[in-house]
DNA sequence: CGTGTTATTGACCAACATCAAACTTAGTGG
DNA sequence: CCACTAAGTTTGATGTTGGTCAATAACACG
């Protein structure tokens, strides 16, 4: 299980890598108030329309965030690591408009809207390091946009994965050469808008090229090189180690 | 020309719709420094790679924020109007993971990074605002990955319309019924992860149907409902008009 | 050992890309 | 005001990527 004392390691250890902040402001991250849950895999934890009164925090497990398109039809728009808070938007915009669930069982921290605003007036600096966070999560939209509107099927897919090993490197989940595997094919082809079909292709173009290994637990990236260059993957937009 | 005397005046008006302020905070955006310069159609403003100290308000014009992508295709990922705030993301991201450059001449406000930071720590509920404002950046770029990953292209064309429309409409420069037309098909092409030659059949095929007008220095909405249920639109993600 | 979910395969088809050329419009300078 | 140019729009012909449908195979879990 998880260490309950310090859920917010993760995020602490993500925002000091930027953003000096005093012991002040780390006392006053690690003292919020939280309410720890488990969820199993496929739980809605927001639906389109709600209204959150706190934040949620991953410290176990990956979350996702979508949207339904017409009949059934679906976009994931993002993936969700230990230590981030995916739904941080809902302290400043009213309605949901959009889904967040586990993709995976997860333990999340749900942090009373009231206690984080008063954390931004209180603190405004470590306020902004958690903007910033969000920034990165535009960054990575942004990068999506690219990746969905002017990349082949292929380059997609390896995009997404040399994606998931940095973001999943900067929690110590994995690295370069491979990360355990909690995406089905339909979550991939949900993710870069192709069919479940033609992600079963791509993988298997991938596999054949030797530049992933085999479908199993672990995703085995066999060449980082090639697949981040299928992919034209570079690190820059996630801003990882940027200082100010 | 403009009024030169309080160039943030439609920033604080989308502002002081969502979010209570007070005369100080207000006193505060509108007493920030600034510097004024025009700039002709499709001139870098940001680059790739740079790192801004200043952030630049848009007075006057269109501006729009692009990525190359290999071999001189691009993909533009937003359009900036009047009121916009494009790159307030380099305040906290050292370094520019994209283009920013003039669709239309535009008057835009620099305005040094020092003295925004400061307005945040001195002022951190009007910070606040400004967080709120790039979270809804970060709407619609979800809203973009959507349209790109998940709808047809005439979907994607119509809900880029619709979108166009209504937030020209909150500033005053159209509404329902049309606004002013500065995007070339290769523009929009750019923007839906089309190819010019599609995007010209697809504007053909809205026009052939009667939901918009013919070409010219105005984008005529012929049948608001017809477009907009043809991309889907739904305006929830703008987030307009929404109070805390 | 069965049952539901996920992965894989094949056949067929449509949407959209690409290429290349012609036409239109707007802007420029004489 | 006209001629010239460059940018933008439109058209046709052709090709390919990736979608759809439907069936089967492989797992995973109780």
């Amino acid at each position: 299980m998880v260490s309950d004392q310090k859920p917010f390691q993760l995020l602490k250890r993500r925002l000091e890598r930027s953003c000096a902040l005093s012991s002040a402001e780390l006392d006053a991250l690690q003292g919020l108030p939280y309410n720890l849950r488990s969820y199993p895999a496929n739980t809605d934890l927001m639906r389109e329309g709600d209204r959150p009164s706190q934040g949620c925090y991953i410290v176990e497990g990956f979350l996702y965030r979508f949207k339904f398109v017409s009949e059934g039809s679906r976009q994931i728009m993002s993936f969700h690591l230990p230590g981030d808070f995916p739904d941080l938007q809902s302290l400043f915009l009213a309605r949901a408009d959009h889904y967040l669930a586990t993709l995976t069982p997860a333990v999340v921290a749900f942090v009373p809207h009231d206690a984080l605003l008063e954390l931004t007036v209180q603190h405004p600096r470590l306020g902004n390091c958690l903007w910033r966070d969000t920034l990165i999560d535009a960054a990575i939209f942004r990068e999506w946009i690219i990746n969905i509107g002017r990349r082949a099927a292929l380059g997609r897919i390896a995009h997404l994965l040399c994606e998931q090993a940095v973001r999943l490197k900067e929690v110590g989940l994995g690295d370069e050469t491979g990360f355990p595997w909690f995406l089905t094919q339909a979550n991939l082809a949900d993710a870069t808008g192709l069919s479940v079909v033609h992600v079963n292709r791509s993988l298997q173009n991938l596999r054949r090229r030797g530049l992933i290994g085999p479908n199993g637990k672990m995703l085995n990236i066999r060449d980082w090189d090639k697949l981040a260059s299928a992919g034209y993957f570079s690190p820059d937009y996630l801003h990882v180690r940027e200082l100010q």
